[in-house]
DNA sequence: TTCAGTGCAAAAACTTTGCAGGAGG
DNA sequence: CCTCCTGCAAAGTTTTTGCACTGAA
Protein backbone atom coordinates (compact mmCIF):
# COMPACT_ATOMS: atom_id res chain seq x y z
CA UNK A 1 0.00 0.00 0.00
CA UNK A 2 2.83 2.69 0.56
CA UNK A 3 4.43 1.34 -1.92
CA UNK A 4 1.58 2.26 -4.42
CA UNK A 5 1.14 5.45 -3.07
CA UNK A 6 4.56 6.52 -3.35
CA UNK A 7 4.79 5.33 -6.86
CA UNK A 8 1.41 7.63 -7.28
CA UNK A 9 3.82 10.23 -5.98
CA UNK A 10 6.20 9.70 -8.72
CA UNK A 11 3.83 9.62 -11.29
CA UNK A 12 2.42 12.85 -10.56
CA UNK A 13 5.28 14.47 -10.10
CA UNK A 14 6.50 13.65 -13.45
CA UNK A 15 3.36 14.47 -14.57
CA UNK A 16 3.10 18.40 -13.15
CA UNK A 17 6.51 18.59 -14.05
CA UNK A 18 5.93 17.41 -18.22
CA UNK A 19 3.01 19.90 -18.18
CA UNK A 20 4.69 22.80 -16.19
CA UNK A 21 2.44 23.07 -13.27
CA UNK A 22 4.03 23.52 -9.87
CA UNK A 23 5.20 20.76 -6.96
CA UNK A 24 3.16 21.93 -4.36
CA UNK A 25 2.60 19.73 -0.76
CA UNK A 26 -0.91 20.50 -1.43
CA UNK A 27 -1.43 18.57 -4.35
CA UNK A 28 -0.16 15.62 -2.97
CA UNK A 29 -2.50 15.89 0.10
CA UNK A 30 -5.29 15.77 -1.79
CA UNK A 31 -3.94 12.93 -3.75
CA UNK A 32 -2.94 11.15 -0.63
CA UNK A 33 -6.75 11.41 0.23
CA UNK A 34 -7.66 10.24 -2.98
CA UNK A 35 -6.23 7.35 -2.89
CA UNK A 36 -6.80 5.97 0.84
CA UNK A 37 -10.75 6.97 -0.53
CA UNK A 38 -12.44 3.55 -0.69
CA UNK A 39 -14.82 3.60 -4.03
CA UNK A 40 -16.18 6.89 -5.51
CA UNK A 41 -16.09 10.21 -4.27
CA UNK A 42 -17.22 13.54 -5.12
CA UNK A 43 -14.64 17.26 -4.78
CA UNK A 44 -16.50 18.43 -1.96
CA UNK A 45 -16.76 14.85 -0.16
CA UNK A 46 -12.58 14.76 -0.59
CA UNK A 47 -12.76 18.43 0.95
CA UNK A 48 -15.14 18.26 3.91
CA UNK A 49 -13.26 14.98 4.97
CA UNK A 50 -9.84 17.04 4.80
CA UNK A 51 -11.47 19.53 6.47
CA UNK A 52 -11.86 17.27 9.66
CA UNK A 53 -8.69 15.99 9.55
CA UNK A 54 -7.68 19.22 9.73
CA UNK A 55 -6.11 19.60 6.61
CA UNK A 56 -5.74 23.65 5.87
CA UNK A 57 -6.16 22.87 2.07
CA UNK A 58 -8.88 25.09 0.19
CA UNK A 59 -11.70 23.88 -1.66
CA UNK A 60 -10.70 25.48 -4.61
CA UNK A 61 -7.29 23.45 -4.28
CA UNK A 62 -9.18 20.14 -3.89
CA UNK A 63 -11.23 20.77 -6.75
CA UNK A 64 -8.12 22.48 -8.91
CA UNK A 65 -5.76 19.00 -7.80
CA UNK A 66 -8.60 16.56 -8.83
CA UNK A 67 -8.51 17.86 -12.48
CA UNK A 68 -5.05 17.57 -12.76
CA UNK A 69 -5.40 13.74 -11.07
CA UNK A 70 -7.66 13.01 -13.13
CA UNK A 71 -5.68 14.35 -16.50
CA UNK A 72 -2.99 12.17 -15.30
CA UNK A 73 -4.93 9.32 -15.15
CA UNK A 74 -4.26 9.06 -11.48
CA UNK A 75 -8.00 9.29 -11.02
CA UNK A 76 -11.18 8.50 -13.06
CA UNK A 77 -13.82 10.85 -13.34
CA UNK A 78 -17.12 9.62 -13.66
CA UNK A 79 -20.92 10.64 -13.48
CA UNK A 80 -23.27 8.80 -12.71
CA UNK A 81 -26.18 11.22 -13.51
CA UNK A 82 -26.63 12.87 -10.12
CA UNK A 83 -25.49 15.87 -11.76
CA UNK A 84 -22.09 16.08 -10.05
CA UNK A 85 -18.62 14.82 -10.87
CA UNK A 86 -17.58 11.65 -8.60
CA UNK A 87 -13.54 10.61 -8.78
CA UNK A 88 -12.47 6.89 -8.10
CA UNK A 89 -8.66 6.19 -7.67
CA UNK A 90 -7.65 4.69 -10.84
CA UNK A 91 -3.67 3.89 -10.31
CA UNK A 92 -3.20 0.17 -11.06
CA UNK A 93 -6.81 -1.09 -11.42
CA UNK A 94 -8.24 -2.62 -13.92
CA UNK A 95 -10.47 -0.26 -16.60
CA UNK A 96 -14.09 -1.42 -16.39
CA UNK A 97 -17.82 0.16 -16.35
CA UNK A 98 -20.57 0.28 -13.79
CA UNK A 99 -23.98 -0.89 -12.98
CA UNK A 100 -26.38 1.35 -10.87
CA UNK A 101 -29.21 0.98 -8.96
CA UNK A 102 -31.75 3.26 -9.45
CA UNK A 103 -33.30 2.28 -6.58
CA UNK A 104 -30.89 1.76 -3.60
CA UNK A 105 -28.08 3.96 -5.54
CA UNK A 106 -25.87 0.61 -5.10
CA UNK A 107 -22.77 0.18 -7.70
CA UNK A 108 -21.36 -2.52 -8.84
CA UNK A 109 -18.27 -2.48 -11.08
CA UNK A 110 -17.71 -4.62 -14.47
CA UNK A 111 -15.30 -5.11 -17.46
CA UNK A 112 -16.30 -6.39 -20.79
CA UNK A 113 -13.23 -5.92 -23.41
CA UNK A 114 -16.07 -5.89 -26.23
CA UNK A 115 -16.67 -2.10 -25.38
CA UNK A 116 -13.66 -0.95 -26.20
CA UNK A 117 -13.81 -2.88 -29.53
CA UNK A 118 -17.06 -1.13 -29.85
CA UNK A 119 -15.60 2.35 -29.04
CA UNK A 120 -12.61 2.12 -31.49
CA UNK A 121 -15.06 0.83 -34.36
CA UNK A 122 -17.45 3.42 -33.82
CA UNK A 123 -14.61 6.04 -33.80
CA UNK A 124 -13.00 5.25 -36.77
CA UNK A 125 -16.55 5.32 -38.73
CA UNK A 126 -17.36 8.56 -37.61
CA UNK A 127 -14.01 10.07 -37.99
CA UNK A 128 -13.39 11.23 -33.95
CA UNK A 129 -10.57 10.16 -32.04
CA UNK A 130 -11.49 8.85 -28.59
CA UNK A 131 -9.79 9.76 -25.63
CA UNK A 132 -12.54 7.74 -23.30
CA UNK A 133 -15.50 6.48 -22.57
CA UNK A 134 -18.37 5.89 -19.92
CA UNK A 135 -20.82 3.12 -19.89
CA UNK A 136 -23.45 3.02 -16.92
CA UNK A 137 -26.23 0.50 -17.18
CA UNK A 138 -28.95 1.58 -14.96
CA UNK A 139 -31.76 -0.77 -13.59
CA UNK A 140 -32.79 -1.96 -10.06
CA UNK A 141 -30.13 -4.71 -8.06
CA UNK A 142 -30.67 -7.92 -6.41
CA UNK A 143 -29.78 -6.94 -3.23
CA UNK A 144 -31.75 -7.87 -0.16
CA UNK A 145 -31.91 -4.08 1.21
CA UNK A 146 -32.64 -3.10 -2.05
CA UNK A 147 -35.62 -5.32 -2.31
CA UNK A 148 -37.51 -3.84 0.65
CA UNK A 149 -36.89 -0.49 -0.26
CA UNK A 150 -38.89 -1.02 -3.05
CA UNK A 151 -41.63 -2.90 -1.39
CA UNK A 152 -41.53 -0.38 1.36
CA UNK A 153 -42.48 2.44 -1.89
CA UNK A 154 -44.81 0.23 -3.59
CA UNK A 155 -46.96 -0.05 -0.17
CA UNK A 156 -46.86 3.92 0.69
CA UNK B 1 -45.66 16.77 -37.31
CA UNK B 2 -48.77 17.71 -35.88
CA UNK B 3 -49.87 14.04 -36.06
CA UNK B 4 -47.00 13.28 -33.69
CA UNK B 5 -47.75 16.01 -31.15
CA UNK B 6 -51.48 14.63 -30.57
CA UNK B 7 -50.42 11.29 -30.59
CA UNK B 8 -47.52 11.90 -27.62
CA UNK B 9 -50.27 14.01 -25.93
CA UNK B 10 -52.37 10.75 -26.41
CA UNK B 11 -49.17 8.72 -24.91
CA UNK B 12 -47.98 10.82 -22.08
CA UNK B 13 -52.69 11.50 -20.79
CA UNK B 14 -52.37 7.68 -20.94
CA UNK B 15 -49.17 7.01 -18.49
CA UNK B 16 -50.40 10.31 -16.56
CA UNK B 17 -53.62 8.27 -15.66
CA UNK B 18 -52.25 4.98 -15.45
CA UNK B 19 -50.04 6.59 -12.61
CA UNK B 20 -52.87 8.69 -10.97
CA UNK B 21 -51.19 11.98 -12.23
CA UNK B 22 -53.51 14.54 -12.63
CA UNK B 23 -53.79 15.47 -16.48
CA UNK B 24 -53.02 19.11 -16.34
CA UNK B 25 -52.68 22.11 -19.32
CA UNK B 26 -49.24 22.79 -17.89
CA UNK B 27 -48.14 19.37 -18.50
CA UNK B 28 -48.85 19.24 -22.05
CA UNK B 29 -47.39 23.04 -22.68
CA UNK B 30 -43.74 21.43 -21.85
CA UNK B 31 -44.14 18.49 -23.66
CA UNK B 32 -45.33 20.67 -26.30
CA UNK B 33 -42.23 22.96 -26.13
CA UNK B 34 -40.13 19.94 -25.34
CA UNK B 35 -40.76 17.58 -28.71
CA UNK B 36 -40.51 21.29 -30.07
CA UNK B 37 -36.70 21.80 -29.28
CA UNK B 38 -34.02 20.57 -31.86
CA UNK B 39 -31.40 18.40 -29.66
CA UNK B 40 -30.66 18.41 -26.63
CA UNK B 41 -31.91 20.94 -23.56
CA UNK B 42 -31.18 21.45 -20.14
CA UNK B 43 -34.63 22.12 -17.88
CA UNK B 44 -33.85 25.51 -17.16
CA UNK B 45 -33.31 26.02 -20.84
CA UNK B 46 -36.86 24.85 -21.45
CA UNK B 47 -38.31 26.89 -18.66
CA UNK B 48 -36.58 29.99 -20.08
CA UNK B 49 -37.17 29.71 -23.79
CA UNK B 50 -41.27 28.94 -22.45
CA UNK B 51 -40.69 32.28 -19.98
CA UNK B 52 -39.93 34.16 -23.49
CA UNK B 53 -42.44 33.26 -25.13
CA UNK B 54 -44.69 34.26 -22.04
CA UNK B 55 -45.87 30.75 -20.46
CA UNK B 56 -46.98 31.20 -16.99
CA UNK B 57 -45.28 27.80 -16.29
CA UNK B 58 -43.33 27.85 -13.64
CA UNK B 59 -39.28 26.68 -13.30
CA UNK B 60 -41.20 23.40 -10.63
CA UNK B 61 -43.56 22.71 -12.85
CA UNK B 62 -41.49 22.27 -16.17
CA UNK B 63 -38.32 20.46 -13.80
CA UNK B 64 -40.95 18.24 -12.28
CA UNK B 65 -42.83 17.53 -15.59
CA UNK B 66 -39.76 16.73 -17.64
CA UNK B 67 -39.20 13.76 -14.87
CA UNK B 68 -42.54 12.57 -15.52
CA UNK B 69 -42.10 12.42 -19.68
CA UNK B 70 -38.81 10.55 -19.16
CA UNK B 71 -40.70 7.98 -17.18
CA UNK B 72 -43.21 7.53 -19.92
CA UNK B 73 -39.99 7.52 -22.55
CA UNK B 74 -41.40 10.44 -24.65
CA UNK B 75 -37.65 11.93 -23.36
CA UNK B 76 -34.53 10.70 -22.53
CA UNK B 77 -32.85 11.63 -19.81
CA UNK B 78 -29.10 12.63 -20.83
CA UNK B 79 -26.10 13.56 -18.65
CA UNK B 80 -22.49 14.28 -20.80
CA UNK B 81 -20.29 14.79 -18.02
CA UNK B 82 -21.05 18.57 -17.69
CA UNK B 83 -23.24 18.11 -14.18
CA UNK B 84 -26.51 18.94 -15.70
CA UNK B 85 -29.44 16.80 -16.41
CA UNK B 86 -30.29 17.07 -20.53
CA UNK B 87 -33.09 15.71 -22.23
CA UNK B 88 -33.88 14.51 -26.30
CA UNK B 89 -37.55 14.28 -27.77
CA UNK B 90 -37.44 10.02 -28.15
CA UNK B 91 -40.95 9.59 -29.48
CA UNK B 92 -40.92 7.51 -32.33
CA UNK B 93 -37.09 8.06 -32.59
CA UNK B 94 -34.43 5.09 -32.95
CA UNK B 95 -32.44 4.56 -30.09
CA UNK B 96 -28.78 5.96 -29.99
CA UNK B 97 -25.76 6.64 -27.80
CA UNK B 98 -23.40 9.41 -28.19
CA UNK B 99 -19.74 10.74 -29.49
CA UNK B 100 -19.38 13.58 -27.30
CA UNK B 101 -16.14 16.00 -28.65
CA UNK B 102 -14.40 17.87 -25.38
CA UNK B 103 -13.08 20.13 -27.55
CA UNK B 104 -15.64 21.97 -29.22
CA UNK B 105 -18.60 20.06 -27.37
CA UNK B 106 -20.31 19.23 -30.46
CA UNK B 107 -22.13 15.62 -30.15
CA UNK B 108 -22.91 12.88 -32.41
CA UNK B 109 -25.23 10.12 -32.88
CA UNK B 110 -24.66 6.58 -33.26
CA UNK B 111 -26.14 3.03 -33.09
CA UNK B 112 -25.11 0.25 -32.58
CA UNK B 113 -27.16 -2.83 -31.55
CA UNK B 114 -24.22 -5.06 -30.10
CA UNK B 115 -24.51 -2.81 -27.19
CA UNK B 116 -27.93 -4.24 -26.07
CA UNK B 117 -26.90 -7.15 -26.60
CA UNK B 118 -23.99 -6.25 -23.44
CA UNK B 119 -26.41 -4.83 -21.37
CA UNK B 120 -28.46 -7.88 -21.16
CA UNK B 121 -25.25 -10.04 -20.64
CA UNK B 122 -23.78 -8.13 -18.05
CA UNK B 123 -27.02 -7.27 -16.16
CA UNK B 124 -27.76 -11.00 -16.34
CA UNK B 125 -24.73 -12.23 -14.78
CA UNK B 126 -24.85 -9.80 -12.16
CA UNK B 127 -28.46 -10.56 -10.79
CA UNK B 128 -29.66 -6.92 -12.39
CA UNK B 129 -32.67 -6.08 -14.19
CA UNK B 130 -31.70 -3.49 -16.75
CA UNK B 131 -34.01 -0.12 -17.15
CA UNK B 132 -31.77 1.65 -19.71
CA UNK B 133 -27.80 2.67 -20.41
CA UNK B 134 -25.75 5.63 -21.04
CA UNK B 135 -22.79 5.00 -23.17
CA UNK B 136 -21.00 8.12 -24.40
CA UNK B 137 -17.42 8.24 -26.14
CA UNK B 138 -15.51 11.18 -25.33
CA UNK B 139 -12.60 12.39 -28.04
CA UNK B 140 -11.96 14.68 -30.40
CA UNK B 141 -14.05 15.36 -33.51
CA UNK B 142 -12.50 16.42 -36.73
CA UNK B 143 -15.03 19.16 -37.42
CA UNK B 144 -13.06 21.90 -38.98
CA UNK B 145 -14.66 24.48 -36.14
CA UNK B 146 -13.12 22.01 -33.83
CA UNK B 147 -9.72 21.72 -35.19
CA UNK B 148 -9.30 25.51 -35.39
CA UNK B 149 -10.22 25.82 -32.23
CA UNK B 150 -7.33 23.28 -31.08
CA UNK B 151 -4.80 25.10 -33.00
CA UNK B 152 -5.89 28.26 -30.89
CA UNK B 153 -5.40 26.34 -27.79
CA UNK B 154 -1.79 25.02 -28.88
CA UNK B 155 -0.75 28.33 -29.76
CA UNK B 156 -1.57 30.06 -26.50
C1' DT C 1 -64.84 18.78 -1.71
C1' DT C 2 -60.25 17.19 -1.60
C1' DC C 3 -55.59 17.05 -2.23
C1' DA C 4 -52.22 16.81 -6.09
C1' DG C 5 -50.34 20.30 -8.76
C1' DT C 6 -48.99 25.05 -9.32
C1' DG C 7 -46.31 29.61 -8.96
C1' DC C 8 -43.06 31.93 -6.57
C1' DA C 9 -39.15 32.71 -4.00
C1' DA C 10 -35.90 30.98 -1.03
C1' DA C 11 -32.65 27.45 -0.07
C1' DA C 12 -29.71 23.77 -1.24
C1' DA C 13 -25.94 21.35 -3.57
C1' DC C 14 -22.04 21.60 -6.25
C1' DT C 15 -18.59 24.26 -8.71
C1' DT C 16 -16.12 28.35 -10.29
C1' DT C 17 -14.15 32.87 -9.76
C1' DG C 18 -11.76 37.10 -7.88
C1' DC C 19 -8.42 38.79 -5.16
C1' DA C 20 -4.56 39.45 -2.15
C1' DG C 21 -0.82 37.17 -0.14
C1' DG C 22 2.77 33.42 -0.23
C1' DA C 23 5.95 30.04 -1.99
C1' DG C 24 7.96 27.23 -6.00
C1' DG C 25 11.33 27.39 -9.69
C1' DC D 1 12.16 37.79 -8.68
C1' DC D 2 8.38 36.43 -11.24
C1' DT D 3 4.10 34.36 -11.46
C1' DC D 4 1.65 30.28 -10.37
C1' DC D 5 -0.73 28.45 -6.61
C1' DT D 6 -3.21 29.02 -2.47
C1' DG D 7 -6.97 30.25 0.95
C1' DC D 8 -10.98 32.48 1.55
C1' DA D 9 -15.30 34.15 0.54
C1' DA D 10 -18.41 35.49 -2.78
C1' DA D 11 -20.88 34.48 -6.80
C1' DG D 12 -22.60 31.31 -10.28
C1' DT D 13 -25.34 27.36 -11.99
C1' DT D 14 -28.61 23.93 -11.70
C1' DT D 15 -32.03 21.70 -8.99
C1' DT D 16 -35.06 21.16 -4.95
C1' DT D 17 -38.11 22.66 -1.33
C1' DG D 18 -41.70 25.19 1.46
C1' DC D 19 -45.87 27.39 1.41
C1' DA D 20 -50.21 29.17 0.26
C1' DC D 21 -53.43 28.94 -3.37
C1' DT D 22 -55.91 26.75 -7.33
C1' DG D 23 -58.21 23.66 -10.12
C1' DA D 24 -58.76 18.51 -11.69
C1' DA D 25 -61.38 14.60 -10.48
Amino acid sequence: MNIDLNAAHEEFRRYLKKEKHRITPERFEVLDYALEFEGHFGADELFLKMKNNNSNVSRATVYNTLELLAACDLLAKRNFGENKTRYEAKYGRKSHDHLICTNCGSIKEFSEPAIEKIVKEISEKLGFEPTGHSFNIFGKCTNSNCKMRQNEQNNS
